[in-house]
RNA sequence: GGGCGGUUAGCUCAGCGGUGGAGCGCACGGUUCACAUCCGUGAGGCCAUAGGUUCAAAUCCUAUACCGCCCA
């Protein structure tokens, strides 16, 4: 029963998350008499361990998925993996590098078999490092992007796309990592602003009258050149169109073409056309049947087309290149140029564009109908903001390249016959349809791991069978995630979801930005700025990390994390336990429902209200995802309202010796931490669960436990009467501060109330007394102020201090008139207000009302502090 | 070039039509039996700038400036 003083989270939490699991409680079953509420969670990185966006993201979701647990909801957290492609294979390669060989040295089964090895020995370390930030995922639905179940998914999708004539096989340009060997979808390549040159360079025409000079940032690709471009109207270049010039270095003849992509006021208005190393010239040359001249290869090293610079690095042939046509006098000037280069995603190496055969889904007929449900209104993002970055992304969509060369993935389902029939299937083919041939060749290839994922809601429950799973918990209710990656995922699950399923994946996205170290910078491995989670509870605890992360932003916005921060929301963890401390000290011998007949003192009415107040505001906020004002307004309710008025103003009647008394006190105090503690559970599960169980009547957990409603409506007659008094305990504090009075000293006074709050101070009397710290205190209707006494004033009660020999009039008139100054430019304010003819006539009734009300309290106040200045001749 | 976000107390951020808030920091004072990871009191803001809408604007609209992000 006796608590320690302080709130130890590490004596606590690993032993309650252990309790949870062996409960199951947040084991979701299909129910039919309940509602049901699914998340499924962003699957992390195989390889991946916890990071401060982790714990921001699963936060997010833990809170939304206790909250409505608690509701009664039938609630399904789904939890799982991505197989990682890339950053997985990374792994294992550079293992074996370590060894000293290599993936094709060992072969691809020998490669896979260790790759899987690695997984289950590495891997999904960051699903336990879950539990310790108190995630309530349904763990024994756990799921893994390249499972059984989910790897026949993939295929089937692939297979009906194909069969739809939405995937295809294409040569087309990609983007090309040198350093990860495989190519990358559009959205796998960050551009990075980058200061270039600009390199002009002559080409000769073909007839020797004269040049053009044309405009790279690339010279080396000069060698892939198949034409020249400008555009049709300009008139600069109109006379040269159809003409030929001679290719500098390698003299090969190239026609100077038109064509509308050209932006004349770029450069020289004239570009050279490299087909086979930049997309927009690729486009250019299918419009003009350009010939593809590849001059840089997989490892970024120049080709045999590059003839003398054969073999090069793409950079020292630039160099090479320049040099050579400064020398022949061709290079004009260089400039420089800022543009954005693109960069793989994983390595960050400089992409380059090549020519290669890969599969693509074909993505306007599958974007359309994404494009449909937001517009709609059938998915919903918030911040609504959102929608339009997912909408722009979808109505520009290009194709997407799907395979991958690598080995770790879903293998593309697709066999090639010597015959030169392709074969797309589920299962492996025995034979081939066309020639009946045996020999048939799997594609090499992987899918994009993003093809796997983008099955992730619906794969998890079972799809394709049609499980009872997907027929319940499916569409999932809201998915949870960072902007960052709303083209990579969201978008491509809408699409995917809509396609297959025929239904919406989630109604709604909840978007977070990411988080920041303390100086607002993207935490990175090589700025070494990220924080671990696990450090972070380790030090603080999780239920004091996952208030940091909550409270620290607004819906979308990026955050800064601080250390100061999480401190604040440990000591909150500590007040609330103190708390606890104090009610479970002072609720012996107390039983529920019992000692409650009668009336109640003023403050336990006035804190049950506030507490009804708080509980619809908090439920309030979390039905539209405001959950750092959700916490922020439990935080102020617990701190302020609970711990420091009405814990203070219950503590006489508890120690007191009339026991009906203290078992209305026992009795609310009882009820304000067990709906606080119910309240806070999705916030902070931990400590409040910790506390649940050592309530007198507990309950099995917390995380089980109904959600508070509203019991009462608000009693606005309490709360407004404990208004004026904590206004006038804290005017008379303030008062013996500013006067330096003893903060030990128990003063005695002597109240003036006018007649409407009189009865009210003369049946608080002991409140004003103990938190004022008061002595006697004599209450008045009518008489004359003592003269040597300072006065703490509040509209319709001054309350005098005469002490002797401690009041100095000239400071306390100081005092006086300082506040009196504040309010008379309220009063002044208020006055305007309500003198002004149209505030009184447009305004709505209420707000006049509550203005009226509040000039009169004004008034009233600054009257008795006029009156009081006048007195000691301070006017 | 297009789009989005930010600009509020020394710092980090809430608030987004009706009396300018919190945490941290700062100043002063506190060993009252829940808590010094605490309590009390206080100082500190023409809510970026300029227009507009409104009885009323940090809050809505339109520009501008600076910072940041996304896309081309």
């Amino acid at each position: 029963m006796e608590l320690p003083k302080t709130y130890d989270p590490s004596q606590v939490e690993e032993r309650l998350y252990r309790c949870w699991e062996e409960g199951q409680f947040f084991h979701a079953r299909v129910n039919p008499d309940r509602k049901p509420f699914t998340i499924v969670i962003p699957p992390p990185n195989v390889t991946g361990s916890l990071h401060a966006g982790h714990a921001l993201d699963n936060t997010i979701q833990d809170v939304l998925i206790r909250w409505r647990r608690m509701q009664g909801y039938e609630t399904l957290w789904l939890p799982g993996m991505d197989h990682a492609g890339i950053a997985t294979q990374a792994r294992v390669e550079q293992a074996l590098a370590e060894e000293g060989t290599n993936r094709h040295e060992i072969g691809r089964g020998a490669f896979l078999e260790r790759a899987w090895e690695w997984k289950e020995r590495y891997g999904g370390r960051i699903l336990k490092q879950l539990r310790r930030l108190g995630a309530s995922c349904d763990w024994p639905r756990q799921r893994f992007t390249l499972d059984e179940g989910f790897s026949r998914a993939v295929r089937e999708v692939f297979v009906r796309l194909y069969n739809k004539g939405l995937i295809y096989q294409s040569d087309y340009i990609i983007n090309w990592c040198p350093e990860c060997h495989t190519a990358l979808s559009d959205i796998e390549v960050e551009h990075v602003e980058t200061a270039g040159k600009l390199y002009y360079v002559n080409y000769p025409l073909v007839d020797g009258e004269g040049q053009i000079t044309i405009a790279t940032t690339r010279p080396e690709t000069i060698l892939g050149d198949t034409a020249v471009a400008v555009h049709p109207e300009d008139e600069r270049y109109k006379h040269l169109i159809g003409k030929q010039v001679v290719l500098p270095i390698l003299g090969r003849v190239i026609p100077i073409i038109a064509d509308q992509y050209v932006d004349p006021a770029f450069g020289t208005g004239a570009v050279k056309i490299t087909p086979a190393h930049d997309p927009n010239d690729f486009e250019v040359a299918v419009r003009h049947q350009l010939q593809h001249i590849q001059v840089i290869d997989e490892n970024a090293q120049m080709t045999a087309a590059a003839g003398p610079y054969q073999g090069m690095d793409r950079y020292e042939c630039r160099r090479r290149l320049v040099a050579d046509l400064q020398a022949e006098g061709l290079l004009i000037k260089i400039a420089e140029h800022g543009h954005a280069v693109g960069h793989c995603y994983r390595c960050d190496q400089v992409v380059e564009p090549l020519v290669s055969r890969q599969w693509f889904v074909k993505m306007k007929p599958l974007a359309a109908p994404a494009i449909a449900a937001v517009q709609e209104g059938q998915i919903r993002f918030v911040p609504e903001r959102f929608a339009k970055v997912y909408l722009n992304w979808l109505e520009n969509v290009r194709d997407w390249c799907i395979s991958r060369q690598l080995w770790w993935g879903h293998r593309i389902p697709a066999w090639y016959c010597s015959c030169g029939e392709v074969i797309v299937s589920m299962d492996t083919p025995a034979a081939c349809p066309k020639c009946g041939g045996g020999e048939l060749r799997q594609d090499p290839d992987v899918l994009d791991t993003w093809f796997s994922s983008a099955l992730w809601p619906f794969a998890t429950m079972g799809w394709p069978e049609k499980t009872p799973e997907l027929d319940y918990f499916y569409p999932t209710s809201v998915l949870v995630t960072g902007y960052d990656i709303i083209f990579f995922w969201v978008a491509r699950m809408v699409f995917s979801s809509l396609e297959h399923v025929g239904q919406i994946p989630f109604y709604d996205v909840l978007i977070h930005g990411i988080v920041r170290d303390d100086q607002g910078r993207k935490m990175s491995k090589s700025l070494g700025n990220g924080i671990d989670p696990l450090e972070v509870i380790e030090e603080y605890g999780a239920d004091a990390l996952r208030f940091t992360l909550i409270t620290g932003n607004s819906p979308g916005n990026d955050m800064r994390f601080s250390w100061e921060r999480v401190a604040a929301s440990r000591n909150f963890a500590n007040k609330i336990w103190n708390a606890a401390r104090f009610a479970l000290m002072h609720l012996d011998g107390f039983q529920p429902g019992v000692g409650l007949e009668g009336d109640l003192p003023l403050e336990d009415r006035w804190i049950r209200s506030r507490l009804d107040a708080t509980t619809a505001e908090v439920t309030r906020l979390l039905g539209m995802y405001e959950l750092g004002e959700a916490a922020r307004v439990l935080y102020d309710f617990i701190w302020s309202e609970f711990c420091d008025w009405y814990i203070e103003l219950v503590k006489g009647r508890l120690n007191g010796t009339d026991p009906a008394s203290r078992q209305k006190g026992q009795a609310t105090l009882y009820v304000v931490l067990k709906t606080t503690m119910r309240l806070l559970h999705p916030f902070m599960p931990f400590i409040t669960e910790e506390i649940w169980q050592h309530l007198p009547v507990p309950g099995e957990t917390i995380t089980i436990a109904p959600w508070p409603t509203p019991s009462t409506p608000r009693d606005q007659e309490a709360e407004a009467e404990m208004h004026l008094i904590m206004e006038a305990v804290r005017a008379i504090r303030n008062a013996r501060a500013e006067m330096g009075v003893d903060p030990g000293r128990w003063a005695d006074a002597v109240a003036f109330a006018s007649p409407d709050v009189y009865p009210l101070v003369q049946a608080q009397a002991h409140h004003l007394r103990q938190l004022a710290r008061l002595g006697t205190l004599e209450i008045r209707r009518e008489g004359d102020r003592p003269a040597r006494a300072i006065t703490a004033v509040v509209a319709g009660l001054e309350v005098c201090l005469p002490l002797e020999g401690l009041i100095d009039i000239e400071r306390e008139i100081r005092r006086l008139r300082k506040e009196r100054d504040a309010l008379r430019s309220e009063v002044a304010k208020a006055q305007a207000k309500l003198a002004n003819e149209q505030f009184l006539a447009r305004a709505p009734a209420a707000v006049v009302a509550k203005e009226r009300e509040r000039g009169q309290e004004l008034q009233e106040h600054l009257q008795a502090l006029s009156r009081r200045l006048q007195m000691l001749g301070g006017e």
